[in-house]
RNA sequence: GGACCGGUAGCUCAAUGGUAGAGCAGCUGACUCUUAAUCAGCGGGUUGCAGGUUCGAGUCCUGCCCGGUCCA
């Protein structure tokens, strides 16, 4: 075992030894404490000096150390934890001379525990005037540097740890994660939901389109893939008459990463029968409100530049949106009619493309042939999505891009869908669910048809055969938790919401050297 | 995949093509109310990797690796 520095790492370990010698298990079992820094800190911070010298209080507390200043025959330290820290004060006197000689072989960054009394310095800082010192664990490597913490982004998301232990922000994210999971659970909940776990790994990949990740079960001799997304077992579960029910769990898709991507990523996806798209809107301008003002106190919330407004939600027809963007430079403006045609689309599409080529716009890049739905589709991911800044709630999507959503009664080229746009983002997706088997077989094997990475290479007969027993009218939704988390933390990427991102491994020659004799000469 | 930006001590950052530095952290010593503790002294580098240009490269050129941002 040896790590950077060196040098560091080496004294701290001979500490080590000599706090064996003095007779301390440098790594004990537990410690009982009464409360933690910031519950401390919280609850005394009204206490005066002599309040608490004419009521002691005893406590003991556990934290790492953050600060130390050694002086002679008296120390200070700060012991951070929970979120908190709060200053410790060691005398000899008090201590003896065996935890004196403790307390100067402590390193920032060691675990401890203290028995002590509240008190405060000259200078007012509440502190613990400490009768007893233990240490509750060594670090053998130091901490990053105290005044700036750590800002190497790239070591942040390698090493998390260090980045939550020197970041506060960073812990504070992380937290509100948590809290953001909370709510909906409790949102949920109330509303009569249960919560289940589906399959993580599927041997059709469906609910999406997305290219999967593959492994293998050896014993069944077969390929399954990692969840692409649970809606097809979900929507088994309102057959079997689960009529509310959600999951919050991680989806994988083998795609690119990006600010707003990562392989795998959460989502809470939920079923609602007897419900249609409409009924989910309403919800959602309910959930997001409420998710605001419980989270961040206000419905109003910053992000980057922006402020967001999550009492007020715009609601745009797909066609809509992308009339509403469409560049003032290029007139005519297509006219909502325009779009219904099958060949109008792409035409329209094309005189886009044209002009977007002179004036250096984004361009509307089609793959192959692209149907009606496709093309318009794509017009709106160039021309209107990342306009949608303020909560949008996008609606009325073509059918050929929406293999799972019901046709809406009086358009069958449109389905009853709709999608939740915040600061550019897409942060949900939901729609009236398709519940009729062979309109669903259909539009199946036409995926099959279309072939490619992303579409699906079987019939997934089973969930066709569920259908079968009768699905009750069902509204379903997926909402993106870690953009959600984005959102409401004012982070502007996903590497930040998530703990442990995925990133390139690092060159594995640095750590796996063995120690060689060393040829520079010195030590 | 493409363009641009970055990678220097454990951390945060300097260094016209001309001797690789500072602060923090570390080590030794002093100090019983400090708080970015202070004071005196000391150690610490394959400048991401590999080539090239040059009398001389952290700096210029080429390729690669890792990260970031934007685009596809």
């Amino acid at each position: 075992m040896q790590f950077e520095p060196r040098d560091q790492f080496e004294q701290r370990q001979k500490k080590l030894e000599q706090i064996q010698q003095l007779g301390f298990d440098p790594f004990p079992r537990e410690f009982r404490w009464t409360h933690t820094p910031p519950e401390l800190v919280h609850a005394y911070s009204q206490s005066s000096a002599p309040e608490l010298e004419a009521n002691r209080r005893d406590v003991r507390v556990a934290g790492r150390i953050v600060s130390l200043r050694l002086m002679g025959k008296a120390g200070f330290a700060h012991l951070q934890g929970s979120g908190g820290r709060i200053q410790i004060y060691v005398k000899k006197d008090v201590v003896g001379e065996k935890g004196f000689e403790l307390f100067h072989l402590l390193d920032l960054g060691d675990s401890v525990g203290v028995r002590g009394h509240l008190f405060r310095t000259r200078t007012n800082e509440l502190s613990i005037f400490v009768e007893e010192l233990s240490l509750l664990s060594k670090a053998l490597l130091p901490l990053p540097e105290k005044w700036h913490g750590l800002t190497d982004v790239e070591l942040r998301y390698r090493q998390r740890y260090l980045d939550l232990i020197a970041n506060d922000a960073s812990r504070q994210v992380f937290a509100t994660r948590a809290r953001i999971i909370q709510e909906l659970r409790k949102f949920f909940d109330a509303r009569g939901y249960i919560e289940v776990e589906t399959p993580m790994m599927h041997p059709i990949p469906g609910g999406a389109t997305a290219r999967p990740f593959v492994t293998h079960h050896n014993t069944l001799d077969m390929d399954l893939y990692l969840r692409i997304a649970p809606e097809l077992y979900l929507k088994r579960l309102t057959v079997g008459g689960f009529d509310r029910v959600y999951e919050i769990n991680r989806n994988f898709r083998n795609e690119g990463i990006s600010t707003q991507h990562n392989p795998e990523f959460t989502m809470l996806e939920f079923y609602e029968a007897y419900s249609n798209y409409r009924d989910l809107m309403d919800l959602n301008e309910n959930l997001f409100a409420l998710l605001a003002t419980n989270i961040t106190g206000s419905t109003t919330v910053k992000y980057g530049e922006y402020e967001l407004d999550f009492a007020k939600f715009e609601r745009l027809s797909m066609r809509e949106a992308i009339i509403k963007y469409w560049p003032a430079q290029l007139q005519p403006v297509p006219a909502l009619s325009e779009f219904s045609l099958p060949d109008d689309p792409a035409a329209i599409a094309r005189r886009y493309n044209a002009w977007a080529k002179t004036a250096g716009a984004p361009y509307a890049a089609a793959k192959g042939n692209l149907t009606p739905g496709e093309w318009t589709g794509l017009l709106f991911e160039t021309i209107a999505e990342d306009k949608l800044i303020q909560p949008t709630i996008l609606f009325d999507f073509p059918i050929d891009i929406s293999p799972l959503s019901k046709q809406k009664a009086d358009d069958p080229s449109l389905v009853e869908r709709f999608e939740i746009y915040v600061a550019g983002m897409e942060i949900a997706n939901g729609f009236s669910e398709l519940n009729d088997p062979a309109e669903q077989e259909r539009r199946f094997l036409a995926q099959i048809a279309e072939g490619g990475d992303e579409s699906p290479k079987r019939l997934d007969v089973d969930y066709i055969q569920a259908l079968c027993y009768g699905m009750p009218p069902t509204a379903g939704e997926g909402i993106g938790i870690d953009r959600l988390t984005m959102l409401l933390t004012d982070s502007k990427s996903i590497r930040d919401v998530i703990l442990f991102p995925l990133l390139r491994p690092e060159l594995p020659e640095s750590q796996s050297d063995p120690p060689a004799a060393d040829p520079s000469g010195k030590a």
